[in-house]
DNA sequence: GTCTATATTTGGATAGAC
DNA sequence: GTCTATCCAAATATAGAC
């Protein structure tokens, strides 16, 4: 029992540091986010730190280590179904999408991205991977689904699906500037499902 | 004579401390391109920077001032020319879209503009001003004449403009995340001509 | 206008007592 | 596991000689 008293309390020490280290490196970036600074807020001295990390870059690799945790969710059985459907295929995608960006903690990660992304190289290849390929290819999965059944005009999946994330990303990029700012971010709101009525009506057949 | 020798000296100088400090800032970002590495790489002592420039802080916002010099240089006449063409505007507003992606200068201003957006406030407001309100008018005036004359289907000209510029954008990214890892961008190279053609097929009628 | 020298601060990291 | 004390390096900036 005092083991584990033991054990939980430097447990807890450890994801206290890690939840004020991300904040701060998502408010000043790797850099302006000093030990100290991180130290200061978890309230232990930097000394201290040591005992849960080797050193500043290993409690950075951790928080980055959440920027890519799960975006989506779809599965391949999912996607087919929707697939069929035309449309909702778009907006379930759309949906998702912005759910992710107003989400509090993905909008945290998505910042600590932006700021670090082209710092460190490993993010940038973990970037093209998780926020790119693997939409892409799930998007191309279900254009080409809705093609071979005379849902949308034909063209090629790949692109279809490029122009599909293109503005999603934009406007996601849009809301977290906005958002960083505390601007309001009405004028926004909508724009995801303009988007999927749009690009729904530039395929459809 | 001897006093113009000293008083464009002096101008020299300073003209290579803009250009070193950017190059720095480019790569390294505010925090990373430190005084020294400045004044080394310019071939003078730090305390020697502080005689052409209050403090850091000032050569950095000198620096900044050239991410949004000359982006486009359409006038109305021109847009409205175009416009009555159709898909040419298009491909002419891509194409300087392009140029810009792959030109060497305004490559770095973007890659600074990445690394320092989300630290500096003004620097996320002249982002959207001239990265994207002026595009969205410009764009905007295009789409509507457009509309006017049967050119394409009818729509809101903001959100088309929306759509299409978001995908330029992106590319954009793209290929400057690519070549900042010096990767290779063929896979990239048609993507704005294929953006337009997909475009174009999108909203014509 | 540049240099040497130096002040001052901040940041990352370690040693050793408790 | 945390603390105090301390080290060392790097960074911004200034003073004063040339």
């Amino acid at each position: 029992m005092s083991e584990n008293t033991g054990i939980l309390k430097a447990s807890d020490t450890k994801l206290k540091i890690i939840k004020e280290a991300s904040a701060l490196f998502c408010e000043l970036g790797y850099k302006g986010a000093s030990v100290r600074k991180i130290a200061s807020k978890v309230g232990i001295r930097e000394s201290a730190l040591y005992n849960h990390f080797k050193n500043k870059e290993e409690i950075f690799l951790e928080v980055a280590s959440g920027i890519f945790s799960n975006p989506f969710s779809f599965d391949a059985d999912e996607i087919k179904e929707n697939a069929l459907r035309g449309k909702p295929f778009l907006n379930k995608f759309a949906m998702q999408y912005k759910l992710l960006t107003f989400d509090k903690n993905n909008e945290s990660m998505f910042r600590l991205l932006l700021i670090e992304l082209l710092q460190n190289k490993e993010l940038r290849e973990k970037f093209t991977e998780e926020f790119h390929n693997k939409n892409i290819k799930m998007l191309s999965e279900g254009f080409f689904i809705m093609m071979q059944n005379g849902l949308i005009r034909s063209a090629d999946p790949m692109i279809i699906s490029y122009e599909f994330l293109s503005t999603l990303f934009y406007i996601r990029l849009q809301v977290t500037l906005m958002r960083f700012d505390a601007l309001s971010t009405n004028s926004l709101a909508t724009q995801f499902e303009k988007h999927v009525d749009f690009f729904w009506d530039s395929i459809k057949i």
